[in-house]
DNA sequence: GTACTTTTACTCGGATACCGTCTGTCCGAGTAATTATGG
DNA sequence: CCATAATTACTCGGACAGACGGTATCCGAGTAAAAGTAC
């Protein structure tokens, strides 16, 4: 019942491509190296956040990914959907109906509104915070010297 | 990513403890027949809810389980904790540390403070909710007639 | 120097294996009510 | 009839097997830039 580390993993490769120029890609296992990750898993996070239209990938030589929509426009729920699917975060098996020995499906289960109800709630707290606004804390913190040197190593890194 | 169905399975058995009168006990089997949950699995469920301080057990022939506390103190998130443990249920693993090659524990991941903040969202929920206000919630919808007839499917098997 | 081919460095996508957690099973031990036994 | 022992019906708690989903690895295919080649 823990979030999955590839979330984690990608909102950190995300805020990574928002460091890059305009029109500048990064190939994965850049991205990967950094974060510690297996290139080769990392690959496939980086293909869902692709089909999920969060970034954009350039294949061949001097190939890579950038960002697909303005770091404004990506949430920490965009994140999270095109990783961990659409499926709800939490559903009930409606157990209930055999309890009371009811009709199936004729009336939903009294757990479920609870459950669309905790979805919305965390659904609210992830919708808030978008790439750029994480960037944003990062750039304020303390962290100011080191994220101008984790930029200055991806420039090296980047081609185009 | 979805809620165990230990959990709602356990909500399930505490409604039906609550149909007991006071002082009677309801054997393991009974409830996890009604339920159609195997009936070795449930034993540990019960024995959590046990530990949990929810319901009490009573070995011996006769034995069985009842309420602890009243079920207008028993919270959905009483039950998620006694099920699911205390755990956290979103944490970052803080890879940001090693991102900006920061020293570690230097100060808190960024995305830590969104998961405590989506997780007190999803407690708050789940704390709203308890055993009786979900059983009023039964009694109330179009369930009288089949509730009835639990009560006293309930009443057959119990002891004492 | 231009057109063509080959190499190279990437992404794409599927097949597959690993591993941790949740689910489920089994068994021995403890406990208390019931029943059986002995005097 | 009373005290004691054996049986019975439960819970308790650990050990362990199975299922499932997230993680991780590998491989072949596609693609486009770069490098090599021919004329």
């Amino acid at each position: 019942m823990q979030i999955k580390t590839g979330v984690e993993q990608s909102v950190y490769a995300l805020l990574m491509l928002n460091l890059l120029p305009a029109d500048a890609v990064l190939p994965a296992d850049v991205i990967s190296d950094r974060l510690g990750a297996s290139p080769s898993y990392f690959q496939k996070l980086l293909r869902k956040l692709a089909k999920a239209n969060l970034i954009t990938s350039v294949s061949g030589v001097k190939g890579g990914f950038k960002l697909k929509k303005s770091p404004e426009d990506i949430t920490v729920y965009d994140v999270y959907l095109a990783i961990e699917g659409s499926k709800n975060i939490f559903t009930s098996d409606g157990i209930i109906h055999e309890v009371l020995e009811l009709e199936k499906q004729e009336q939903s289960c009294l757990l479920s509104s609870m459950m669309t109800e905790a979805e919305t709630a965390l659904q609210q707290v992830f919708e808030r915070e978008t790439i750029a606004s994480i960037a944003q804390k990062l750039e304020a913190l303390h962290y100011i010297e080191e994220y101008s040197a984790l930029k200055n190593s991806i420039f090296t890194k980047m081609v185009k």
